[in-house]
DNA sequence: CGCATTTCCTGGTAGC
DNA sequence: TGCTACCAGGAAATGC
């Protein structure tokens, strides 16, 4: 599943080819929908730029408008047009000048985004609108993240999901980095210590990192612009890894619901917030 | 407002 | 083989 990692892979490689790019058309074979919002005003406007901001890929167009993608679960983005259309084809950007001019948004499952705002105009997007500091920004302290994570009571592993307390984690690097610090995904985020806190943020800056040079984690769906695979599935130390030895200590690995979703853990690594205090 | 729950979707797979 | 049932999950919608 697209997470930061993934997203800014493809980010890095739709910079250089779609920055300064006129769109002639876009052609829409989904339902129309909110997913799908103010595509017919794109025809005209200039890209201007490829940014990320936690899983979002914003592209200020010329006009005012800015153009919104969220990969979802299944969302791929890839140039279009060499061969025959991709099943799951549900938008379609054509662009002028050189070859390739054609940017194809496919989505099996239709969880993703592809959509245009007014620039900055986030009121339909809550998550973006209320979205938590990148993780890499040098003005996003340990002390920051301590005092964000103390505004909730929720799971620590639900809050990082939320994007609220740092832009970017999902399920795949929220499981990493809590294993690496040692931290039960059931603990209220409000009790997470502040140096618990500091050794966290800095493990999902490096995981994130190390996930970056890989170009991603491919479990399933997920490729690159130019459709190659992530590395970094093969690097992940619990992550879908339930019943097999943790890499630190060899207990077995845990599986869990938090929030709905699927949580491995190392019982002995990560001890339940019941004993913090022993 | 904060938090929990439900919903959206389809391919893959388990079970019979 | 072919059917049904269920599972995966990011973010929005809905319910308190």
């Amino acid at each position: 599943m697209p997470e930061l990692p993934e997203v800014e892979t493809v980010r890095r490689q739709l910079e250089p080819w779609l920055t300064g790019r006129r769109i002639e058309r876009v052609e829409l074979l989904a339902p129309p929908g909110p997913k799908y919002a103010g595509l017919e005003r794109a025809a005209g406007q200039t890209i201007e730029a490829v940014g990320r901001r936690g899983k979002f890929l914003l592209m200020p167009l010329s006009q005012g408008d800015e153009l919104v993608a969220h990969l979802g679960m299944t969302g791929v983005l890839t140039p279009g047009g060499a061969s025959e259309p991709a099943k799951h084809l549900r938008v379609a950007v054509e662009l002028e000048g050189r070859t390739p001019n054609r940017l194809e948004f496919t989505d099996t499952r239709r969880f993703g985004r592809f959509l245009i705002v007014r620039r900055g105009d986030y009121s339909n997007l809550p998550t973006l609108a209320a979205l938590g500091p990148e993780p890499f920004d040098d003005a996003f302290t340990p002390e920051l993240f301590h005092r964000a994570l103390g505004r909730s009571t929720m799971a620590v592993k639900t809050y990082l999901l939320s994007q609220r307390p740092v832009a970017g984690v999902g399920n795949i690097y929220a499981d990493e980095a809590l294993w690496r610090v040692g931290v039960h995904p059931l603990t209220p985020a409000a009790e997470v210590r502040a140096d618990e806190a500091a050794l966290l943020l800095q493990a999902i800056r490096d995981v994130l990192a190390a996930s970056i040079d890989a170009q991603g984690t491919t479990l399933n769906d997920y490729r690159t612009v130019y459709g190659q695979s992530g590395d970094y599935a093969d690097r992940l130390d619990v992550y879908g890894r339930a019943g097999h030895a943790c890499p630190r200590c060899g207990a077995p690995l845990q599986r869990l619901v938090v929030g709905g979703r699927g949580t491995t853990f190392c019982p002995d690594c990560q001890p339940h917030p019941d004993r913090r205090h022993q």
